[in-house]
DNA sequence: TTGAAAGCGCTAACAA
DNA sequence: TTGTTAGCGCTTTCAA
């Protein structure tokens, strides 16, 4: 491996020297610098950068904790939280908690301010959520995707106002005409999909709509439990002819049972979701959903974890990120009169 | 921060034995390891891994390189490579290079040997390839899912015998009665998919299916752009009773296509994928496909990367996964005369 | 079984 | 503008 004092000695300087075209080319004059750039390259050489994190105590590493990255909405915010990162100079490394507080806990104490500058962490349930308070000590840990603005956490964080997002759900249903609506609410990883569903609720109060007409379902979050849910759901509540899921997950295996059923989308019942996942507009009905603009969230929290690392003091305790809307596509229309028994 | 010497001081001992207690116990006496253990408990100390890796010369972190991970296959194998690495003891660091040789490049030569003890690189094309084998000699680079067992690449790498995945759903469109058959071929992410192709075609002629009356449509890989493919391809050959998809995303935007334009699948037309990513079975109809076991794959190519590095003698050149195996789902059927014009 | 000491490769004062 | 020097926190011989 050529090391540093490798090209010093051939570049006929000091290490100090070398290290100071790698980082600012003020100090050195050009036709030293253009020595030592030759003797990097005659050479190969490549910077330890175990070494330089050592020396100068941070990484250049930023760390995603997630819970479980086969869920489709994580990869979408990798894709854009790895871009941002890169282009601010940081790797991501992420961490896939597997739904297990354990494993969580053991990559926070490990990693947080150590491997990495910063860590930011998705979907935190309560016992996440003690952990991240607890491990802050040890490195900036920053809360993406925080779920209730109206109470910030004890950790900074960048929050999306998730209760508007349903608010906005249910206005859609209500302006073509639905009563009976059933909704489907995800644990969301870890933590209850709650700020969703507390907002549908509230606009559907709002609006004057008897919440006892409400079919509630607790699910977890996945196209299969999306599916079954909703086979369920009609089992029991056969008029319904709309339904809300807090995810896009949930929505999707409700469309496919429906199908499955024989029931048309959007004629016999509307669907929407939250999120706007990809798959969202690849599938046929296409979903209406409302979006939250999962890349810029993303962009948006790896640029204040960053600011917390290198200026603690500019970044807010919590950061909004941009309001989630509707997007009206395929699987919602007028409320019709059903056909089937 | 505290740090090793700290810990010692207060032990009463030096930071050898500490750090001897840190791994190899044995060589030190139970009651001194236990004032150890209570003094680190005590401070909460957790160990500097940038200075540990610096010292010993590996970081305990592997990389994974792929062109996007939005591609839904990418997550469900960093899902499974994730898991095998942490639980060898080794962080996953995931690279994103956005199809882009730059940055590809870039990543390699920084990481390879150094913030990566190893690098495990996915789908690569022609330039990517030569990328890795000259970053060979900064460490150990493997090459997962390789798709061509026949002819083993100047890297180690973990190989799927693709062509013979492209062999079985020929043989089960074949066995089904469809002579009249369309080809979607994926550029998986750089790389052509040309064994799965190779595969599907040398079944037919084997077969003694001409394969003049196969249509052949080169498209990128996605949902989006099989169904795209999809509807060009039914303008120009109507009469097509069958599709094989190089991959599930493909397929499952073929269906989707199928659906939109009125053809019953898979009464009318029925659709193969490979792979049997989570999707398939999510879809209705339920995608038939060829899996290719992705996660005895990830784990494979994690322990081989990890033998690499630990034993690089021991580390057969070329590891064959897992043969893929046919899964019958929905999407196929016997051929029937069609219906339509 | 424990301690002393050197060193991993780089950075960052400070001095020249 | 360049060199000297002293670490960063840990591991690892080697000696005691």
């Amino acid at each position: 491996m050529v090391t540093l004092s490798e090209v010093a000695r051939r570049a006929r300087v000091t290490a100090a020297t070398v290290s100071n075209v790698l980082r600012n080319r003020e100090k050195v004059r050009p036709e030293t610098a253009e020595r030592v750039l030759q003797a990097i390259a005659e050479l190969g050489y490549r910077p330890n950068l175990n070494a330089r994190a050592l020396a100068q105590g941070r990484s250049s590493t930023l760390a995603l904790m997630l819970s479980n990255i086969a869920n489709p909405f994580y990869p979408e915010f990798v894709l854009a939280a790895e871009r941002a990162a890169r282009k601010a100079g940081h790797f991501l490394m992420v961490c896939n908690t597997d739904d297990d507080a354990q494993i969580g806990r053991a990559y926070l104490n490990q990693i947080a301010g150590t491997f990495a500058d910063g860590v930011l962490v998705m979907n935190t349930d309560i016992a996440m959520n003690e952990l991240c308070i607890s491990a802050m000590q040890n490195g900036p840990i920053l809360l993406a995707m925080w779920e209730h603005p109206e109470k910030p956490p004890a950790l900074p964080c960048v929050a999306v106002d998730f209760a508007r997002a349903g608010a906005l759900a249910a206005q859609h249903l209500l302006e073509l005409g639905h009563r009976n609506i059933a909704m489907l609410t995800g644990d969301g990883c870890g933590g209850l999909q709650d700020a969703r569903s507390d907002g549908f609720r509230a606009k559907l109060l709002e609006e004057g709509v008897d919440l006892a007409t409400l079919a509630q379902l607790q699910v977890r979050d996945s196209i299969d439990s999306g599916y079954a849910a909703c086979q369920q759901l009609f089992a029991q509540h056969p008029r319904v002819t709309a339904i809300f899921a807090t995810n896009d997950l949930l929505a999707i295996g409700a469309i496919q049972a429906l199908v499955s059923m024989g029931c048309a989308v959007p004629d016999d019942v509307s669907v929407i979701g939250i999120t706007d996942i990809q798959l969202a507009h690849q599938m046929r009905p296409a979903l209406t959903t409302v979006a939250i603009q999962t890349e810029a969230v993303a962009e948006l929290s790896i640029r204040s974890l960053i600011r917390l690392i290198d200026e603690p003091d500019k970044q807010p305790p919590m950061v909004l990120g941009p309001p989630p809307e509707l997007v009206t596509r395929m699987s919602t229309g007028p409320r019709r009169r059903r056909a089937r028994g």
